[in-house]
DNA sequence: TAATAATGACTGAACGGTCAGTCAGGAGGA
DNA sequence: TCCTCCTGACTGACCGTTCAGTCATTATTA
């Protein structure tokens, strides 16, 4: 693996683990193998270092539910397994969620939304076409229009994912499911 | 009001503007019109200081909240009141969300949990007493159960209220009124 | 005047970023 | 083949700054 690639995989792990502000460069420099003078050769300073974690990891969220959206499958089992993707993804990462209100650093809250958002849009847009591709084949209906749902799908799915850790009760990914099949009106699955 | 509640109201508003750890005790101070010194003999330490600030925050959400469970008035507009107030509080609060991913002091992280997850039960419980109240009235029913369904019911809500923020496309309160009446099959409402 | 409250200059620790120095390995010459 | 020179990726000690928390001093109140 090439060193920027290493640095950027220990980079996200620290940041996960400590968040931003406690994470030292020198932790990611040594989780990495390597010194600290190093990281500056890759990186401008934390901040970029920080914001192209982000990006890595979210692309490569993005390439597995595009995997997924590829698959020749039932349009219902197709989202299902979307959605199931994300509720696990979520879950695994309850430690980025540990706390109900962001602490994050008001200098960087911009810059991280103006990153992040394109690749966020790349994962709607991929639920959208999935939820067109449902309707067009029959197999459930938009219940306001593509773009909101997706939004209040993700909602759903993210609530439940976090429940344990928000509100003190677990919420499944079945029991999730359940809902959305509501409000799409799925008929079948499995 | 009393030097320990400006305090507290000051701290809230650096910390919702800079975030945990680019507000400095000082900026606090100033906001409070106190000196620094003083900010430690009401409160142990920064971090308590904050924790305390997120208490009183909540606890005052919730006494709004617990105004319209109490009034007198159609079950089913006392639930679109309660989430339209959870929305609107949520919206004007988007700049605590501006970040996606969570950058909180990881040492704070179970300490937050601790402290708040029972205010935030209050909340939730809130709503839950509220659906117990509709569907022993007829007027909705329980979709699943009132703990899961008040857990998807704020996850509706907080995903529009944060859309535009997260995913870039705006999702109106009165949007996420329909889903939640698909959910609870609410028929009339105003 | 005594007690209590408030102040703000100061301290020490933490850490991002720098840069002079190191050294493995490649190129070139004998 | 062996030796020398060169390159640039990498190192890590160091610097400068920031800021939480302290405490001797001052102000206020009873």
């Amino acid at each position: 693996m090439d060193v920027k690639e290493k640095i950027l995989k220990s980079a996200l792990e620290v940041f996960i683990n400590k968040g931003y502000y406690n994470a030292r460069v020198e932790d990611i420099a040594e989780k990495a193998g390597i010194a600290k003078g190093t990281v500056y050769i890759y990186f401008k300073d934390k901040k970029s270092l920080f914001l192209s974690s982000i990006e890595y990891e979210i692309e490569r969220f993005y390439s597995e539910l595009e995997k997924i959206i590829c698959e020749d499958i039932e349009v219902e089992n197709k989202l299902k397994k979307l959605l199931k993707l994300t509720y696990d993804n979520l879950s695994k990462r309850k430690k980025y969620f540990e706390s109900a209100i962001r602490l994050w650093p008001g200098e960087l809250g911009e810059e991280i939304i103006k990153t992040i958002l394109p690749h966020v849009k790349k994962i709607t847009g991929g639920i959208e076409k999935v939820l067109k591709e449902g309707e067009k084949k029959g197999k459930f209906r938009f219940f306001d229009s593509p773009s909101s749902d997706s939004v209040i799908l993700l909602g759903i799915v993210r609530s439940a994912a976090m429940s344990e850790v928000f509100f003190g009760k677990k919420v499944s990914f079945e029991r999730a499911w359940k809902y959305i099949k509501e409000i799409l009106k799925i008929k079948k699955e499995e």
